[in-house]
DNA sequence: TTGTAAGCGTTATCAA
DNA sequence: TTGATAACGCTTACAA
C-alpha cells in the first residue's frame, strides 16, 4: 500500500528521478513531450510527492501554526475562519493548538514548533501569566511571529488588534449616557494588554462624565464559567446600586445574563448590560445584547497576511507592521429599553 | 539562524551521529554516562530534533488531518475540542480544513492529504454533494478515515454518530405532545445521512400521531443565512397553519427564530420551535431555545480515540468499531408557554 | 535536454 | 557500547 514515488515514475518511463521531478516542477529546460509523458503518467497513478522529503530537501514545511485559548468562542472561530482562508490561498497548511488558557500548555506548544515543525506562527495568548520568553524563543529561532488580540506588547513584532480603548471607552459612555451611574467592568485580565487597554477606556469614560473609579466595581475572569457568575452574583449583591455592566470579553458577557438572571434582575431595567461579542445571537437573546463587536473574520486575514508576507519574500516581521482594527458598537435591547420589542 | 542538528552535537562531543540519534532516543545500547553528556548538551543547545527528518525516516509524520464544514458553529467547535484534547494526549498534531459545505475543497483536501502528509483523517462530510470516492481514494492509499456526525453511509470505514433518528422521533413527539398540528421539518440535506436518519425520525412521529406528512413543509438548507430564512418566511407565509418548527440543525433553528420575528410570530406561542443544537447561549435566547443536545465534545474525543487505536496498533479501521452516543432533549420556553420566564 | 550524484537530518542495520 | 553507512523521497548543482 506504498504511495508511488518519483523512483517508480522513473523506472516506468525510462527517465531519471531527476528529470521526473523537473518535469513535475515544470523547470524550464524539459522538453514539453517529456513533461506531457510524466504527467500523464504521475496522475494516472495518483503520484502525490512526499511533502516531509521535499520539505526537508527544500528547507520548508508549508506549515503555520496556530495557538489560540478557545475554539468554543465565536470571535475565535470567525478568526479561524480567516486564517484558514489566506492559509489556503497560499498553499500552506494549518497546525491547530488550544492553550484552554493555560500558561503551561502555551510553553509546551511553543516548544514544539521551535524545531522547523512550522514556518510562522499565529498567536492569541492565554491570560494567566506574564512570561512570554517562550515566545521570544520562537522568534530567536527564526520562526516568525504574528500576535493577534491578546497581544503580548512587549515583544517586537507585528500585532493585530482592534481599537480596544477607544471601544471601551464608547461603550462605557454609552451606559452613561443611557442613565447608569454605578458601572462594574468585568475583565478578562490584569495582565493582557487588552485587558488593560479596556480597562484605560472605561476609568477615562468614568472620568470624563465626572464619575469616580471604585477599584471594588471590577472583576476579573475566574478559572471557568461558574466561578465567573459567582463572583458577578457576589459583586451584585454586595452592591446593588450597581445599574450597569461593561463585559469586556464575550464569556463574561454571557456570565453576566446568567448572573442577572440567578438574582432576579430584569436587564434593562434594573441593570443595563453591554459586552465585547461575536456571537450570531446576540440579536435573538432575552434582551438583545448591546455589543462591541470586532471585526473577528478580518484580524485573522490580516495576522496571516502579515506572516505570508514574512515566510514569503523572507524578510523579518517588524513591530511596524502591526495594524490596528476598528469594532463596532451594536446598540440593542440590553442598553435601550425601548429596543427590547421592535 | 540555523538550528542545531545531530551532527553538530556529535562534533563537540566526539560522537558519532548514529551515537547521539541513539542516545537522545534513550536506546537500551548507549552507556548512561554517553546519555548524559549527549542530553545535557542538547539542552544546552536547545537541540530539538528536525521532525521532517524522523518522520521521513520513520516514515510517520505524528500528524492527523481534520476535515469540517464549518468552525464558527458550536457543535464544531466543540467537537474539534474533543479531537485536541485526545491528539495531544497522544504526542500527535492536528491539521485542520475547512470546507464551507462545498464539495470541490473537500476534494482538494483529500487530495492534499493522500501522500503520507497525515497518518489518519477525521471528517465530517461537506453537504452538497453524493460522491465520496476521494474518501475512500484516502483509504485505499493506507490512510484510515473516521467518520462523525456527517458520514457517508456507504464508505466502510467507523462512523461516531448520535442517535439521529430516536432524537428526531422524540423532538417531533415533543411538539405533538405540546399542541402542534403542522409541523415544519428543517433539514440540513436531502442526501447526507443525518438528514435522512432525522427526516426518519419525524415521519414515523407524525405517522404514529396520526398526522399526515407533507412534503410541502420540508425545507432544505440554502446555500447562505439569509436565503435559509428567506425560505422559512416563505413557507410560513403560505402555511398559516404551521404552528411547529423542527430544525435539524443549529443553523436552522437560528434562522427559524429569526424568520420567526421578520413575520411578528411570537414563540411559543403563535409557534413552536425546537432544533439541534450546542449553543451555550440556548438558555437565553428569547424565549430560551429548546434543544436536542448532541453530545460534541465526546463525539470529538471517541472518532480521535478510534483513530488512533488504528494509528498506534496500525490495524485497519473496521465499521464495527462505530459508535452511536445519545444526544438529549432539553426542554425549554421555546416549546413550553410555562417556561418562557422562570 | 537529460543524467549523475550529493545532500536535507534522521534512524536502522551491520560491523567493530 | 559505539561507529560507519545506507536509506527515507525529494531537489539541485554540475556534468554530459
Amino acid at each position: 500500500m506504498k504511495p508511488v514515488n518519483l523512483k517508480q515514475l522513473a523506472g516506468e518511463l525510462n527517465l531519471s528521478v531527476a528529470t521526473v521531478s523537473r518535469a513535475l516542477n515544470d523547470r524550464y529546460d524539459i522538453s514539453q513531450p517529456t513533461k506531457d509523458r510524466v504527467r500523464e503518467l504521475a496522475r494516472k497513478l495518483n503520484y502525490e510527492p512526499n511533502p516531509y522529503a521535499s520539505g526537508l530537501r527544500r528547507q520548508q514545511s508549508k506549515i503555520i501554526g496556530v495557538i489560540i485559548p478557545e475554539v468554543a468562542n465565536h470571535f475565535f472561530s470567525l478568526v479561524i475562519n480567516g486564517i484558514e482562508e489566506v492559509a489556503r490561498a497560499n498553499d500552506y497548511h494549518v497546525l491547530f493548538y488550544l492553550t484552554h488558557d493555560d500558561h503551561q500548555r502555551e510553553l509546551s506548544v511553543a516548544r514544539l514548533l521551535a524545531n522547523g515543525r512550522v514556518e510562522g506562527v499565529l498567536v492569541s495568548v492565554a491570560n494567566d501569566k506574564q512570561d512570554f520568553s517562550h515566545l521570544e524563543a520562537l522568534q530567536g529561532r527564526g520562526v516568525p511571529v504574528v500576535f493577534f488580540d491578546r497581544v503580548q506588547e512587549e515583544t517586537t513584532t507585528a500585532k493585530v488588534t482592534t481599537n480596544d480603548y477607544e471601544s471601551s471607552y464608547e461603550a462605557t459612555r454609552h451606559l452613561i449616557d443611557n442613565g447608569c451611574r454605578t458601572i462594574a467592568h468585568l475583565v478578562v485580565s490584569k495582565t493582557l494588554s487588552i485587558g488593560k487597554r479596556r480597562m484605560q477606556g472605561y476609568t477615562d469614560a468614568l472620568k470624563d462624565s465626572g464619575i469616580a473609579y471604585e477599584e471594588e466595581l471590577v472583576v476579573y475572569a475566574q478559572a471557568s464559567k461558574a466561578q465567573d457568575i459567582e463572583a458577578i452574583q457576589a459583586l451584585l449583591l454586595k452592591r446593588p446600586d450597581i445599574d450597569g455592566i461593561f463585559a469586556s470579553v464575550e464569556s463574561l458577557a454571557m456570565s453576566s445574563y446568567e448572573a442577572c438572571r440567578n438574582l432576579g434582575l430584569v436587564i434593562p431595567t434594573d441593570i443595563k448590560v453591554i459586552g465585547f461579542s461575536n456571537l450570531e445571537t446576540a440579536s435573538l437573546l432575552d434582551p438583545p445584547l448591546t455589543t462591541v463587536t470586532q471585526p473577528a473574520y478580518a484580524i485573522g486575514q490580516e495576522a496571516a497576511r502579515i506572516l505570508f508576507q514574512a515566510i514569503i519574500k523572507n524578510t523579518p516581521i517588524v513591530a511596524t507592521q502591526s495594524i490596528e482594527l476598528k469594532s463596532e458598537l451594536v446598540v440593542r435591547g440590553s442598553t435601550v429599553a425601548e429596543m427590547v420589542k421592535l
